[in-house]
DNA sequence: CTGAAAGCGCTAACAA
DNA sequence: TTGTTAGCGCTTTCAG
């Protein structure tokens, strides 16, 4: 292994030298930076990260935990977190708690102490978390907090609406997801605000966000005499179409259906799901900008910051006019 | 921050009593270790990883190199791999080279720094990669190497030929993938070694691993006259059950389709995908166990150990006997 | 079985 | 501008 020392002989300077000419370069001569870094680079040094760490009280990594590597939603959020991270050079150790709650809080402890700071995407007892990052940065994805990152729920709610209210709907039901979650909290109000204004609508659930929950949201979807359903997220509204098209319904012809998320399931299924999603690398990226920003400064330091990153409405088939406002 | 000399004074011990007490049970007296343990408990001790890697020559943590983590395929392995690290009590270090073969070597160059040992998901320039890993174990998944992991790709293929000639298809084309793909030439070498026993396999491609490259290969499909076909993978599968449907053929009852890996898409797509898969986060699982093994033995000791997992067949809707076969 | 002491590789005062 | 030195928290000889 290649040490500062090895760099520090060769190149006819001390050890500190070597250091400060590759992390501070400014306070090194030039001439002399010049040759340390020729020099280290010739004999392929690297800096070990740990022992820096260590003596610096940074340890040049941060946490990710999530609760399911495996769903799209979380490995496009974590592909966004290492992308950024590594514009930092920054480590990520990433930690997946299984859906966990009680398993959560563990994590957490000990993530946040061996890193500079968390980013804990959408937790699911954040109570339980927040003594457990033991004082560091902790950026929280999808839910509030200090430091949060999130997607415009609201703005996202309100797209759709829009959009199937300009198709002609009057009378649309929501496919809401479990009572813990945050997201479906939030699109409950805004479609509760947006309730009255031109369109009634119809609040179903909670239903457990997969293939069988959207299926069995099917006699209710049907019994609200809804035209247009939006779901909690994309897997529902796959399993809401499913079952609604065994009763013998067309989709969009007989119900229009949004979902939510948009990921790139949506674009393959049939027919391909009109669904409202947001840039989840950039959600990553932005957790990261947080925890940068707030990692240096003094523990606790700071105002409360909060990224809203805007929704976007991706059209595709599963919408269209509905049969009573067609000329049939 | 609590450390060894903490808990070292209030539990009344040296503080190489402390270390010995929490990390070598065996050689501290019972009475003591419990003392200990129970005060560092008291305390929230947790011990710092960087410092005992320091010391101790190892880090603690394992490294995770995939081409892109929000591809489901490497999603669930990133899974099967935090999982294991987690029973050994090992961190993750993810990092993600975005499919470009000549970040690949970089990253993981430093990667292999920081980290007892690598594992390397797939590899896009495996010939640069051997020498990166400057002697640190490294486990490729899905390619050779010394230490490897994979699944059974022949056996894969095997089950989806036996499974098409059981309901009767006598001629199947494959929907290769990238030229580059070393999965595909398994495979394509198993078809060829297949071929005549009782089918024709016709081999296509090679076509990106993309809805459009499935949608592309519609065409040669038809003209191969297979009534049955195999593809690289469940995405190239519904770009070609789309496009084949677009020209007016029936799935399954004009074409079977048989996809590769099985993802969660299979389940969802219209018709459901017949798919041939494997346990992925069992492939993760089994990383970790050989990197583990291999970590704490002498560089370079050992022989070459590979893994093969068994492949699946779930059978699904898209696939049925020919027409041909049928009495019509 | 336990303690004292020596560092792992590095950074950050403090001197020069 | 550069060098010397003192540790960061921990493990691991080496004595006792």
């Amino acid at each position: 292994m290649v040490t500062v020392r090895d760099v520090a002989r060769e190149a006819g300077v001390s050890i500190s030298t070597v250091s400060r000419a590759l992390s501070v370069p400014d306070k090194v001569a030039v001439e002399t930076r010049e040759r340390v870094v020729s020099v280290a680079a010739a004999l392929g040094y690297q800096p070990n990260r740990a022992a820096a760490g260590l003596r610096a009280g940074r340890t040049g990594t941060v946490g990710l935990l999530v609760p399911d590597l495996a769903n799209p939603y979380f490995a496009a959020v974590a592909k966004g977190v290492t992308a950024g991270a590594r514009e930092h050079a920054l480590g990520v150790f990433v930690v997946d708690s299984e859906e966990k709650p009680e398993v959560e809080a563990e994590l957490l402890r000990s993530l946040a102490h061996q890193t500079d700071g968390v980013i804990l995407a959408s937790p699911r007892a954040l109570d339980a978390d927040l003594p457990a990052a033991g004082g560091k940065p902790l950026v929280v994805v999808n839910q509030g907090g200090p430091l949060a990152v999130g997607t415009d729920n609201a703005g996202g709610v309100a797209l759709a609406l829009e959009h199937l209210r300009s198709l002609g709907h009057q009378r649309i039901a929501y496919v809401g997801g479990p009572a813990a979650s945050w997201s479906d909290a939030q699109r409950r109000a805004a479609l509760h605000a947006a309730g009255g204004a031109g369109v009634e609508v119809v609040m179903l659930g909670p239903f457990p966000p997969t293939v069988d929950g959207g299926a069995g949201a099917a006699d209710d979807v049907v019994a609200s005499e809804a035209t247009a359903a939006i779901t909690f997220n994309d897997v529902v509204a796959v399993g809401l179409v499913r079952a609604v098209r065994e009763r013998g319904l067309r989709v969009p012809e007989d119900l229009s259906v949004v979902g939510f998320d948009d990921t790139f399931l949506a674009a393959l299924v049939t027919p391909a799901l009109t669904s409202v999603g947001a840039d989840l690398r950039e959600v990553g990226r932005r957790a990261i900008g947080l925890l940068v920003g707030r990692i240096g400064a003094r523990a606790g330091s700071g105002a409360a910051t909060r990224v809203l990153l805007p929704a976007t409405l991706a059209v595709r088939e599963s919408t269209t006019t509905p049969r009573t406002a067609r000329e049939d």
